[in-house]
DNA sequence: CCTGTAATTAAGGTATGCCTTAAAACTAGA
DNA sequence: TCTAGTTTTAAGGCATACCTTAATTACAGG
């Protein structure tokens, strides 16, 4: 596999993961990489070819076995660079993302293996997602999107999507993993959660909320 | 600069080392990469292009001193991540060249100036070629190729070629860095150089004895 | 100086991975 | 069922970085 046969695999799997559908659609592929359907269905056609990916017209793609495994070990790869760049280099947060999208497709199972070990074998990377194992396993995280919290809700912030626009927004809003926010107000109709967070206020978008993923601590709102 | 310029622009820092002559021919570039002449030819003018590189027909191509620098940057990473991988990871002495050759392509600036801390701010890497400094100088080691010594000299071995070949050869015959050879004896003629280490004799030859660097240790042949 | 060899340039081809435009095939709602 | 809109396929293009074959240009030794 080459990078963009590797960009395609683990787009797929994170897209089916987000979704809770394995099958994936072409256009939605296209939106994600700012790519042309035809483009997408040119290496669709590729990667079924592969035997990476399994296409049903008009239904969309799902990851064979084979391309699973593939995905996961991007996962693997990527994750792991974050750990490693955040807790040894140190670098900022919000950076983290674009330099292991670099790395992740420049490491030998070898030097991913030696890698794990060297960083103790995290679970986690430091956006809170899980890192699968060598032999693809990978845990389904329990905590649930902040967009599902209700006004009054106290929020702890346990996992975020690994997508830099989203890094960026928190991290110039300074919020960090582990911070808990205070649920104030939810607009169904608007779509607007907002939270409360270190004195501030902050207005989330649904789209930013439902990338944001965490426990609730404590409620001070009435159960029905 | 994507991956092919890169490694064009490091090969043509890395062979006018060698040869001691700025200028590198079209002709051993091609053979060095093994690709054509023509293909050669292209990228020379697409480099000339971007003012990474200096041509001068039937004469050859010199680095600019932007070529220069990003010669020096990619050698700079490549021999950081052998440290790592070595030091850090544990990876055989062996691998590293390759495994840094892949990972030197992915690395920011920040991510190489912080790897370079992480690491001890190293002078040298496995191979005990020196690391050049962020801002592009870099060591001009004083060792001696081994073709250079007589029958009768200790030699200790503090520097080889970063040649995936030569590395294997070495490696296959349990001959590292800091180890001591002695010379048995040189064939002018022949090119062959016979030493021994730890008891067992080798025969190198002469382009071999050329990619391996020291320092004479002492010498039981009469001076001249 | 002149000719053989080496180096360069030219012309056309391949694979990859992206593009646009257009036609054809299918799905789903009225 | 039938059509509107979505999805797929087809056809042709572009850039990159390789390739081969052939023509041209320059250097250097006799």
């Amino acid at each position: 596999m080459n990078k963009a046969e590797e960009d395609y695999v683990k787009m797929i799997y994170e897209m089916a993961v987000l979704t809770g559908e394995p099958y994936v659609k072409t256009a939605d592929l296209a939106e994600q990489f700012g790519y042309s359907v035809q483009s997408v269905n040119e290496m669709i056609k590729k990667l079924h070819q592969k035997e990476l990916v399994d296409f049903r017209p008009y239904k969309g793609v799902c990851l064979t076995e084979g391309g699973r495994r593939e995905a996961l070990r991007m996962i693997r790869a990527h994750r792991l660079w974050e750990v490693f760049l955040s807790e040894r280099l140190g670098l900022a947060w919000e950076a983290l993302h674009e330099e292991a999208e670099m790395l992740e497709h420049a490491t030998s199972e070898a030097v991913l293996e030696r890698l794990y070990d060297y960083l103790g074998r995290p679970a986690v990377c430091n956006h809170g997602n899980p890192i699968p194992d060598a032999e693809g396993n990978i845990a389904r995280p329990a905590s649930r999107p902040l967009y599902e919290t209700h006004a009054g809700d106290c929020f702890r912030i346990l996992r975020v999507q690994d997508y830099k626009p989203l890094l960026a927004y928190l991290s110039q809003r300074n919020i960090k993993l582990h911070d808990v926010l205070t649920v104030h107000d939810k607009d169904h109709f608007g779509g607007i959660l907002t939270v409360e967070h270190l004195g501030l206020k902050h207005a989330f978008a649904k789209h930013i909320a439902q990338m944001v993923y965490g426990e609730v601590l404590s409620s001070t709102r009435l159960k029905k």
